[in-house]
DNA sequence: CAGCATCCCGTGGGATACTG
DNA sequence: CAGTATCCCACGGGATGCTG
C-alpha cells in the first residue's frame, strides 16, 4: 500500500503552497542524501545494506521510511528479487533525475556562502 | 552578539558538506518563507509586527529566532529606528537575494510535483 | 539480507504571558 | 512596537533487538 504523498492543502496558495509540497516531499534529514547516493551511483546496484552502510549515520529505520517515502513519490524504484536470501535493489527513477538540478544548487550555494561567511569572521 | 552561523565540520566533506550547509542554514520550517517575503516585499517597509500579521501561523518566538539565524548569516538586514515606539525594519541583502534561485527551483519542482503525482492518483 | 518493533530522548516549535 | 520568558508537547530520529 502505497502512503499519501502529498498532505491536503494547507492555508496557503501558489508559490507558498508549491514549496511548502518541495519541502515536504524532500525535507528531512536525509532524503536528498539518498537521492544524491543513488544519482550519483545510477549504474550500480545498490541495496539496502550498502546504502546503510555507505550513509554515514544512518539507521536502518530512517533509510526504510526514508526510501518508503521517496519510492511514494515515485522518486525512486525498488525491485526485489526473491532469491534467498531475498535482495533488493533500490534506483533513481528518470522523475528522480528532476531533483539533481536542485541538489546542484543547494550545493553550490552551500560551497560559495562557507566562503562567505568564513572570510567574514578573518 | 552574533551566532555562530556554521556549525563544525561533521563527519563528510565535499558536497555532503555543502549541501549540510545550506540545509542548515536555509531549512526549518520558516527561513524560505521569511526570504521569500522579504525578497518579493523588497520595496516595502517590514517590520516586526507586519511580517508577524502577513506570514501564516509564525509565533513571535519563531519570527524573532529565525530572524536572528538570517541576520547572522548576512541574509537580512535589521534596521532599528530610535522613536517611540522603538521601530525596526527588516530587508533582504544583496546577498540574501542569491537564495531566490533556491527558492524559485524548489517553487518550480513543487509545482511540477503536484500535478506529477497527482495525475497518477486519477 | 531486508526490514519491522520497541523503547527512548532531544529539540523544534506552539501557546501564553510579560517587559522595555 | 519589538521582542523575551516559560511552559509544554509532538515527533523526528537514534539504539537495540527480532523476524521472514
Amino acid at each position: 500500500m502505497v502512503k499519501k504523498p502529498i498532505s491536503d492543502p494547507p492555508a496557503c496558495t501558489g508559490n507558498l503552497l508549491a514549496m511548502r509540497d518541495t519541502l515536504e516531499t524532500l525535507g528531512g534529514k536525509w532524503k536528498l542524501l539518498i537521492l544524491h547516493y543513488l544519482i550519483v551511483r545510477e549504474d550500480d546496484s545498490n541495496t539496502f545494506k550498502k546504502m546503510e552502510r555507505d550513509i554515514d549515520g544512518i539507521s536502518s529505520k530512517m533509510l526504510s521510511k526514508e526510501l518508503k517515502d521517496l519510492e511514494a513519490n515515485k522518486l525512486i524504484k525498488r525491485e526485489e528479487q526473491k532469491t534467498k536470501p531475498i535482495k533488493v535493489e533500490y534506483s533513481i527513477t528518470e522523475y528522480g533525475k528532476s531533483t539533481k538540478e536542485i541538489i546542484d544548487i543547494l550545493v553550490n550555494w552551500g560551497k560559495k556562502h562557507r566562503i562567505n561567511i568564513l572570510e567574514s569572521y578573518e
